[in-house]
DNA sequence: AAACGATATGCATATTTTTACACCTCGAAA
DNA sequence: TTTCGAGGTGTAAAAATATGCATATCGTTT
């Protein structure tokens, strides 16, 4: 899930993690439950998405549910029964808000990318003090 | 640990963490293994910076053990004995370490002040694909 | 050489997070 | 009206993290 990380002296790499919650810090949309939606409104399902992302599909709905009753709306139209079963789809606030996300997170790779730069650099002088 | 996160419409907040890893991703350097150098280098004793950062001494020994393994280089020169039974410092090596890391968390902030706006903006716009 | 207190370490016990699994619900299509 | 498979939910098991506690080690100071 996480980016592949950068690699500066001495094999080391710089990771890191956002994630949106709410008010009370309880409940969090994490980047796997991004990716998760993403999924969905890839394949059309939960379950399939879930597979594909790796997770069991109690996390997906735990996931999705935590994160509908954090932002107070709803993110998937789900639709159940049928020969097919079900199927579910992103709703229009949840393809926003992805699209938003997804633009977060590029602006984030590039100011790492410039930030890592800079400790990479610095990592190669003398320290100020002994 | 974190850094207080910043709102947006709907009460939502972003929050974020950075990290080093190795090579092989096991082994990492966190903001709260940093925390504990700084007070480390404020205090001279691996036990009390960890009675500061709340956390066991025993974590906090841990998490040194795990990033001196992962850098392979010492970042604290640790004292045994004495009346006072023992005392720890950083290395110089350690020292720069905590600058460079300083400096890539300022400019970190920064960035996320400014990418985060843009998240918020994108908010409250309508989406793009209904 | 005895004492003191922080470093050092194993291990058993929480705590948190994730998975596994059982079982029910739904409703269009056969 | 029966069938089918995804949606939906509780709960126990498992895995990952963190904590607590006991205990040994070290070496300067007294």
């Amino acid at each position: 899930m996480d980016k592949p990380p950068r690699q500066t002296k001495h094999e080391l790499f710089l990771n890191y993690k956002i994630w949106l919650s709410g008010l009370t810090g309880n409940g969090r949309i994490s980047d796997t439950t991004f990716a998760l939606l993403a999924k969905i409104k890839e394949l059309g399902s939960i379950k399939l998405a879930a597979q594909a992302c790796d997770i069991s599909y109690r996390k997906a709905w735990g996931d999705i549910e935590e994160a509908e009753k954090m932002l107070e709306y709803q993110l998937i139209d789900k639709q159940r029964g049928g020969k097919d079963g079900g199927h579910s789809q992103l709703t229009p606030a949840c393809l926003k808000l992805l699209e938003a996300y997804d633009a977060l997170h590029q602006k984030f790779d590039d100011s790492v990318e410039a930030a890592f730069e800079d400790f990479r650099k610095a990592m190669l002088t003398k320290p100020t003090s002994e």
